[in-house]
DNA sequence: TTCCTGTCGAACAAAAGTTGCAGGATTTCC
DNA sequence: GGAAATCCTGCAACTTTTGTTCGACAGGAA
């Protein structure tokens, strides 16, 4: 019973290599190599190399959003520091259990083509709405001028991402999975005085 | 005197579609095309598209660390604090100013490469240098525990280029010259404001 | 057996980066 | 002012690489 075993593989090496190279800087035949399985594999099992993408990307965010929105409805009824705090925990320590894609997944969707357009519409414009809510919701009581807020939010969402965009310069730091751990903690934490220092001023 | 038209064509195409593209998606052809010249004339004046990335890199980073030069010179009496704030803001304008180059190398930089390799040797870790040692000397006075500077340093870095890899959704903002000029100052102020809180806490 | 799934190698067409050469334009030098 | 050298452009061709597909074959399931 070795079912699907090679599509495991597949998908372990692309993630790798496209993390390493990118999208457009990987072949099919690194990809095979890497895996130990034949080229033919990849339209086999996914439809083409950009099926492989697709099928990548789709499964990161479908398990994220689903992440994100268990964490918001178990903290439906708490105070909204508490339920944005919750969230950017949430959010670091899903982008962390999965580095590499995170970060090959980040890079992709600064480019401009039909397929990082669709991702923002199917997935992104989701992501942005919780992440937002949940911050208006927290600054919902402060009178800020004009466009300050979209500023901050911005700056926020600018932290959730840059540890994986920064990645080459922070990654000496994080090693075994205790250090991510570790990561993740500290990290959050410093967000998060960020965010008490928005709130009470 | 026509001197060297083609070759400025072939860098204000290459700009836009290594920006839009990325560097591995754009052929030669499609540059040459875009710039209306021969395909030709990327290997006449560049020694291949490998040289033309590495022209453009070069330009871009010799020229900003020039800048960060001549600006922390000028600022060298000055207060700490101001002379971070100085340096925040040349580098947020300057970076500004190249807008595409500035997405487009920013991505670039999160490969795993040869040519990464070298440029972080040679560029990035002076930029990193300017920026830590202006930020440490903010931070002189203040007793941090352990490694919570360089949490701090790290968030700041992060909101150096947050701007250039969200771009995607901030570039309605974003039109004019004009309106390049409002989003420096007011996205520099929204860095400064944090900065106070930093130093004051 | 028969059927289905997975694997493999070979092959193909398209795309990519590069190069050589010829002709035209421009500059340089006498 | 004219000849010679240099620079630039355009076309075509070549080599490699890339993504995909096809047919053959093995092995387990029905």
């Amino acid at each position: 019973m070795k079912k699907n075993l090679s599509k495991q593989k597949v998908i372990h090496a692309a993630s790798s290599l496209f993390f390493q190279k990118g999208f457009h800087g990987t072949s099919v035949r690194d990809i095979a190599q890497k895996a130990k399985v034949n080229v033919s594999s990849v339209s086999y099992y996914f439809n083409g190399k950009q099926g492989l993408l697709e099928y990548a990307v789709t499964k990161y965010y479908e398990e994220y959003l689903k992440t994100i929105e268990a964490t918001l409805e178990a903290a439906e009824n708490w105070s909204a520091i508490d339920r944005l705090n919750e969230l950017i925990f949430t959010i670091i320590q899903y982008k962390q259990s999965k580095l590499q894609l995170t970060c090959f997944i980040q890079r992709e969707l600064t480019l401009d083509s039909v397929f990082v357009r669709e991702m923002v519409i199917t997935y992104l414009a989701k992501e942005n709405f919780h992440i937002r809510t949940a911050f208006y919701n927290v600054l919902a009581g402060k009178k800020l001028p004009g466009d300050e807020k979209d500023y901050l939010l911005m700056q926020l969402k600018g932290m959730l991402i840059t540890p994986y965009i920064l990645h080459n310069e922070w990654k000496d730091r994080v090693i075994g999975d205790y250090s991510h751990e570790v990561f993740v903690n500290k990290y959050v934490k410093t967000i998060q005085n960020w965010l008490k220092f928005i709130v009470e001023n």
